[in-house]
DNA sequence: TCCGTCTACCCAATCGATTGGGTACGCCGT
DNA sequence: ACGGCGTACCCAATCGATTGGGTAGACGGA
């Protein structure tokens, strides 16, 4: 017969309860309940007898049976448009993190953004049984999140938020806020910004927080000068190379609304000899560690991947126990480096 | 009741026979053998009263319920250092496809390199009953493997190889070798190496392939010129920093065994008043996305870190099938950019 | 007519843990 | 001496899919 699984032999309940002349329910009793075992499980010394046992033996349940049997796996579901993109790594390992400490187990599939695979990712996940889905790609317009709490699926968002949902996310609209009141304050009086996807809430509620500040401000922003692109690098260049060939005389000064954006910025100012942080000021967002070890260092929000992973966790948790939960917002911190440290003349 | 599990109201195989008046045993058969069915499992007829029926109600089989029977669990347990390094993530964006394709989910973890975490990691994952591993982490001295081995647990290694098990890697050597090439032809003579983790065969191999060949083009390479250090760009900066402290005169190249190390080298470099690409050549390894974005442009080693996830797969795809497999070495190519365009005065 | 052979199913055990409902025994108070 | 009550267990069903071993009925050939 052939052993399948990983790891050989496995000790079972029933080898543990049948070498201990005992009843394989009693210790399950014993082994499952922490210290109710007190309240007419077993007696103190048969517990010690079958805990010590399963150590020397190095008993591990499976969870396959158990779940079976409670419906549920103590699996959490993530998805994400692209672990690759350091931003959502991170939060996955915060994610991580916090689901292990709560006796969890967690997935990750990443969607690309493309709703199809949103579609496929998630019901792939559902067929693994997870108890829960932790959502990082979600999309404003989407009818996805709609469908899955008509179906009751547990789930929470995280990092994009979606109205009428629970999620973690950074305060993102605050952030946005952060960076025009610095730019402001620097002297710059015409600005852009690369504002990322239009169905990501990070990219609206950025971009939605520094227009609506700057103007707070008493400032200008023509429309012209929000352009909407991809979150990688080579969108940031593209939507550099619009804003140059736009806007004139060229803007003192870039909101992009991610560190990879801002990073593509850089590339397309210099090859058009504009110097960053001295011709143009640049500011990026999450302040990936990139971010400060560039050449010229990117000034850069700072949001708080690591605790917003761990608090889509805390929520899914509250979720799964019945709880009602509220969505929560993390504050970020503007960095300033080089990029946008000196002033620009009023 | 408490419905649990996500998606509510889950259709079952009883469900399905008992609707169509036959066994569940039947219907088993019918979903579960692809086209044996033709083989004496039921009549055509049935066979597609029960696959249509399957279809109009959604049913999806428990993995639970049948991993519980079969002892297979079709999950691959992923252990790398951290997702948040671009390169790994990567690997598990190729690991993720080619398992999604093979009928496989895969579980990560994240184990810092520390060999505490790595045991721990490991028992989590034999905890949950996956069917192998994919080790991105090992270390060249660790025990580990060789235990796994012992215990009979099916893995691979990946990225990183250790002589005696099978892996997927780049061929580091070759890429070091390639470096060596493309720096001597361009007429750098003092040229420095920073190494990496000594843990790491990726380190260990990329230094060894640019030192070796380096030697045999005749050139030489005093031993302080190859420092040791960590992967990320601080350990590339310290790095760069003991380099230029102690090499006199210094070199007029760098070879960084990882592209955030470069980066980090870059750094130094840049505050040393030296010109990246002009005073000092910069080549990195692994071409992770940034790499051209750099204001200056980073000469790195491309490495197929995609098709290394996919392998990886594969190869523990024949191991859980029985088969003996070979460990595979990707080749990697040179891209040069303007880190390292420019020659050096013979 | 009888036996063999398919075809198309059915039956029941099984995987390992969980859990609602027993039950035997001892001890206590009266 | 007897009812009552805890204590410390045991029993058996259950979760959903899988699988080795049947078996009834049809059909064919000798």
């Amino acid at each position: 017969m052939e052993e399948s699984t990983a790891g050989g032999r496995t000790v079972t309940l029933k080898d543990l309860a049948s070498e201990l002349g005992i009843h394989p329910s009693t210790v399950s009793r014993i082994l499952h309940s922490g210290s109710d075992v007190a309240r007419g499980a077993a007696s103190v010394a048969t517990a010690e007898r079958v805990r010590e046992l399963a150590r020397k033996r190095g008993y591990s349940p499976d969870p396959q049976a158990a779940g079976l049997r409670t419906r549920r796996t103590h699996l959490m579901g993530v998805i994400v448009p692209r672990l690759s993109d350091l931003v959502l790594a991170i939060m996955y390992e915060g994610i991580d993190e916090a689901a292990a400490e709560l006796g969890y187990s967690t997935f990750v599939m990443n969607s690309r953004d493309d709703p199809e695979e949103q579609r496929r990712k998630t019901d792939s996940m559902l067929a693994r049984r997870v108890d829960g889905l932790i959502i990082g790609d979600a999309h404003l317009d989407s009818g996805l999140l709609r469908e899955l709490a008509a179906r009751k699926v547990p789930f929470v968002l995280m990092n994009r938020r979606v109205p009428g949902f629970p999620s973690a996310t950074c305060d993102d609209v605050l952030g946005g806020e952060l960076v025009a009141e610095h730019l402001w304050g620097k002297g710059h009086r015409n600005v852009a910004v690369i504002a990322g996807e239009p169905y990501a809430s990070t990219a609206v509620d950025r971009t939605a927080g520094f227009v609506d500040r700057w103007r707070a401000l008493g400032g200008r922003i023509p429309r012209k000068a929000v352009v909407w692109s991809r979150f990688d690098t080579a969108g940031g260049r593209e939507a550099a190379e619009t804003i140059l060939a736009h806007c004139n005389p060229h803007p003192t000064a870039l909101f992009a609304v991610n560190d990879f954006a801002a990073i593509g910025a850089m590339g397309a100012l210099r090859s058009h000899g504009l110097g960053v942080g001295r011709d143009v000021a640049v500011v990026g967002f999450n302040d990936t560690s990139l971010a400060a070890e560039l050449p010229i260092p990117l000034s850069s929000v700072r949001s708080p991947m690591l605790d917003i992973g761990r608090t889509a966790v805390q929520l899914l948790k509250g979720v799964l126990d019945g709880r009602k939960v509220e969505s929560v917002k993390l504050k970020p911190v503007l960095c300033v480096r080089e990029s946008s440290a000196f002033g620009n003349a009023v």
